[in-house]
DNA sequence: CAACTGAATGAATAACCATTCATTTTTTGT
DNA sequence: ACAAAAAATGAATGGTTATTCATTCAGTTG
C-alpha cells in the first residue's frame, strides 16, 4: 500500500490536469459560440473558466494548440459516440442506422454552441492544414462505417438499385446541411423536424425499413 | 452637350468608385480563402489588390464594413443568379428546377475560394447579428421561391405524396452539405458528382421528371 | 497653364492581445 | 508541522494590426 503510494498519488494529479484541460476547452466552446473564432481572446477564455490569464499557456502552450484540442474534443465526442453504435453487437443493421440518426440529432450533439464551433472550424479549414487533417480523418472513418451499414442493408433487404456509397455521401451532406439550418434557423427549424427530414431521405432508399412520419 | 458635362463627368468618377470597391472585395475573397477570416489583415487585402494600406478605410470606413460588403457581394451574386432563373418566362417549372441545380453547382458558384468565404461567414453567424441578418434574408427569399416551384411541379405532375416545403428544406440542406464536401474534399468529390447527388434526391421525389444518371 | 478637386498613399499612432515569468498559493511526502 | 514540488496568478512585455491624417499625385476646369 505504501510501496506504490507515489504511483497512486500521481493519478489524482494527472486527473486534475485532465479536468483543467477539459474545463478550459469547454470555456473555449462557449466563447467561440458567443464571440466567434476570430473574436475569442485568451482573456475571454480564462475569465469564462474563472481562472487566471496565464493558465492556457501553462496547460496548452499556446492559443493555437488550445483551439486544435477544442476541435479534437468535439470530433472525438462525435466519433466515439458513433463508434459505440457501430460496435454494438446487440444491434442489427437497421437498428444501427436508426441509432446513428438519433445520435446525429440528439441534444448532446446538436447543441447550438457546439454547432457554432463545428462551423467556425470548417470555415477555417481551407487555410489551416492542422484543422483540415483533423476533419479529414473523422470524415473518412465515419464514411467507411456508414457505407458498410448501407451495403449490409442493401443486401439484407434486396434493394438492388441502391448505391451504398452514394447514399452515404448524400445522407452525410444532408445531415451537415441540416446542422447548418439548426445553427442559423431563420425559419426556426427544430431538432425533431431536422431528424424527420433525414429519415424522409432514408425512407426513399430503404422504404421497407424506414417510414416517413405522417403529418407535418 | 456642354450643359450636362458636369453631370456626365460624375458618372466615370462614381463608376470608378464602384470598381475600386469591387476590386477590394475580390481581394478580400482571395484573402479569406487563403488565410481565413481571422487571418486576413488590412495589409493583406490592400497588398493583394495592389493598393495602399489606407485605401480600405477610405472606401469602406472600417474592416468590419468591408467584411459585411463582402458577404453582401457573394450573397447578391447568388440570389440574383437564382432570381434570373425564377423570373425567366421562357422556362417551365421543371426547367427552372433543373436550371436551379445547374446554377448551384456551376463553376462561378462552387469556386472553392467563394465556398471558403461562405463557410467563414456561416461560422461567425451566431455571434454577429450583422452577418446573421444578411444570411437570414437571402435564405428566406430563396426558400420561398423554391418551395413554390416544388408546389407547382407537385400539382402539374400529380405527385400527391410530395410535401413541397419539406422537399425545399431537404434539397437546400443537401446542397449546403455538398458545398461543404466540395470545400473540404478529403474524398475528392467533384462538382459533377455533387450535382448528380442532388439530382438523385430530386429523382426520388419527382421520378417522372428527373432521372438519376446511370453508371457511377 | 495655373488653380482646384478628390483620390491615393504610407508613416505614425494607438489599441489590442498572446505570451512570459517572478511571485504567491496549494498540495504532497515525511 | 515542515520542506519541497506543483499549480496558479497577473503585471509586464513585445509583437501585431486597424485606423488616422498630413502629404502626394492625377485629373478637370476656366
Amino acid at each position: 500500500m505504501k510501496a506504490n503510494k507515489a504511483e497512486l498519488n500521481k493519478i489524482p494529479r494527472s486527473l486534475s490536469k485532465q479536468a483543467r484541460r477539459k474545463q478550459l476547452i469547454e470555456a473555449t466552446i462557449q466563447c467561440i459560440a458567443d464571440k466567434g473564432l476570430s473574436g475569442t481572446t485568451m482573456a475571454d477564455v480564462t475569465q469564462r473558466a474563472g481562472l487566471s490569464l496565464g493558465i492556457v499557456n501553462l496547460h496548452f502552450q499556446s492559443k493555437e494548440k488550445l483551439l486544435i484540442e477544442t476541435l479534437n474534443f468535439i470530433s472525438d465526442e462525435y466519433t466515439s459516440g458513433l463508434n459505440k453504435i457501430f460496435n454494438n453487437q446487440r444491434l442489427n443493421t437497421e437498428q444501427k442506422i436508426l441509432a446513428h440518426i438519433n445520435f446525429d440529432f440528439s441534444r448532446e450533439i446538436i447543441d447550438r454552441n457546439k454547432l457554432a464551433v463545428w462551423f467556425a472550424f470548417w470555415g477555417e479549414t481551407k487555410s489551416r492544414p492542422a484543422y483540415f487533417s483533423i476533419c479529414a480523418s473523422y470524415i473518412m472513418e465515419i464514411a467507411n462505417n456508414l457505407t458498410n451499414l448501407f451495403a449490409l442493408l442493401k443486401q439484407q433487404g434486396d434493394y438492388t438499385e441502391v448505391d451504398p456509397e452514394l447514399v452515404c455521401t448524400c445522407y452525410t451532406a444532408l445531415s451537415d446541411g441540416l446542422w447548418l439550418d439548426l445553427l442559423i434557423t431563420p425559419k426556426g427549424l427544430k431538432p425533431a423536424q431536422a431528424q424527420s427530414i433525414a429519415m424522409h431521405y432514408l425512407a426513399t432508399q430503404f422504404p421497407n425499413h424506414f417510414k416517413t412520419q405522417t403529418g407535418s
